[in-house]
DNA sequence: CCAAAAGTGTTTTTCCTACACCCATGT
DNA sequence: ACATGGGTGTAGGAAAAACACTTTTGG
């Protein structure tokens, strides 16, 4: 394995993905942790000399998810000169090359693009990439320490995220593709870490007219049976 | 008057900024119109090697505008491949340099971090930079054709400051530091577009709690006077 | 028949809107 | 006095929140 190659990317230019996904209980992100340093970080990434940034990003979750066509968000773009740790990266990349030079693309000034991703839980089975040991999902209140500025990434993500849940119904991005009433609103719950009213929870999602209404789910508990529910793209 | 220094910026990365003012009618923006082109752009430029982004965004402003402690705010970045041309910097650059070399750091690919900002109109006196003949404000619902992504950046800044205008009472950044409640109405309308109920207006703003009161303004009309009112600044 | 969860209906409250009224001021 | 613009009060309606009732299912 070798050290990304400098002619391939623009220097300088980074990507940080905030992956959210909902366990059916909890609020999770996913978290890459470095071979042999205990460090965590968000997963990320660099934009090749000819591929748009939004295509760098989809490109990177990709291979970390399996997934295609997933829902993803610019939030904020980081461009602090605190953000910039050479010698950090130098000991990331130490852990894992026997030949590190003293002078390296990587360690030098970055400014990240900050996106969120929306995605269904089931679904993914996370793979390392060339860099990280293992990645797996973390509760979202319970994130450990980051390299670099990542906490404060993650923060910003979950305020975006929030304050734009109600547009264009995000949270169903968690979910699969069919779910009951109860699913979203769990989503819903997780996500603004407060209870909804159930009666009025399930008006204000169906008066927004961009679900459809399924059969029934014979779900075998003891209770009435309910509806599933799809999201009616036309967004 | 010489190119700029590929060592002293770094590479790949520009800013753009939509600068808002209030003309006491209409919302006006500023922008550019390069020397012997009949061309119109954006104030941008680019961030130094040990800068922060937020900070070279400042100077940029600084320098067009002469004004310090500016609002600014980040709304997005514009990474796509299309935005980029080379040819149309060419000539920028050879209207007004003898001699360009040809190859040259601005004619490769940029990733562009959009900001807007909210000035009080009537303290700026605009200053055109190395690149540009001339700097003016245009109603923005008058703008020209604007070279490269230019006018989709300023829609996009439009309508983020559309969508958070109400949060943290974004407008006041328009107007000097004392305003009456009719002026604020009106930057108010010529932002959305649309008009205002005044009475509710009024009730609206001062539900917020970040008015001050002051004396009243005795203008000389022919009318009761209205009273002056501060931004009570807690953000 | 009971408990639990789901679907739906009803009441209460809150908020927004429109309108009305009164006040201060210059002509 | 009156026209003009500014400040405030209030009735009506729409939307949201709280609550209640009914239905379906397994035990």
């Amino acid at each position: 394995m070798s050290l990304p190659d400098s002619t391939q990317y623009l220097p300088h230019i980074a990507y940080d993905s905030v992956i959210f996904g909902f366990s059916g209980e909890k609020l999770k992100i996913l978290l890459m942790e470095y071979h042999n340093t205990g460090w965590f970080a968000l997963p990320g990434g660099f934009v090749k000399v000819s591929e748009p940034l939004d295509e760098a990003v989809s490109r990177g979750l990709k291979e970390r998810t399996g997934l295609d066509q997933i829902y993803l968000e610019q939030f904020h773009t980081f461009g602090s000169l605190e953000r910039v740790k050479p010698d950090v990266m130098r000991k990331i990349l130490e852990a894992q090359h026997s030949e590190v030079p003293e002078k390296h693309w990587l360690f030098e000034r970055f400014i990240s693009v900050g996106y969120y991703a929306l995605i269904d839980y089931t679904k993914v089975e996370p793979q390392p990439d060339a860099l990280s040991d293992s990645i797996d999902w973390y509760d979202v209140d319970a994130v450990p320490e980051l390299l670099f500025d990542h906490n404060f990434i993650v923060q910003k993500a979950l305020e975006h995220l929030r304050t734009h849940l109600d547009q264009k119904l995000l949270s169903v991005n968690l979910l699969p593709e069919r779910f009951t009433m109860k699913e979203l609103q769990q989503v819903y719950e997780a996500i603004l870490d407060e209870k909804q009213n159930r009666a009025n929870f399930q008006r204000k999602m169906l008066s927004l007219g961009i679900l459809e209404r399924h059969e029934k789910l014979y779900s075998g508990g003891s209770h009435k049976a309910p509806f599933l529910y799809s999201f009616n793209s036309k967004n």
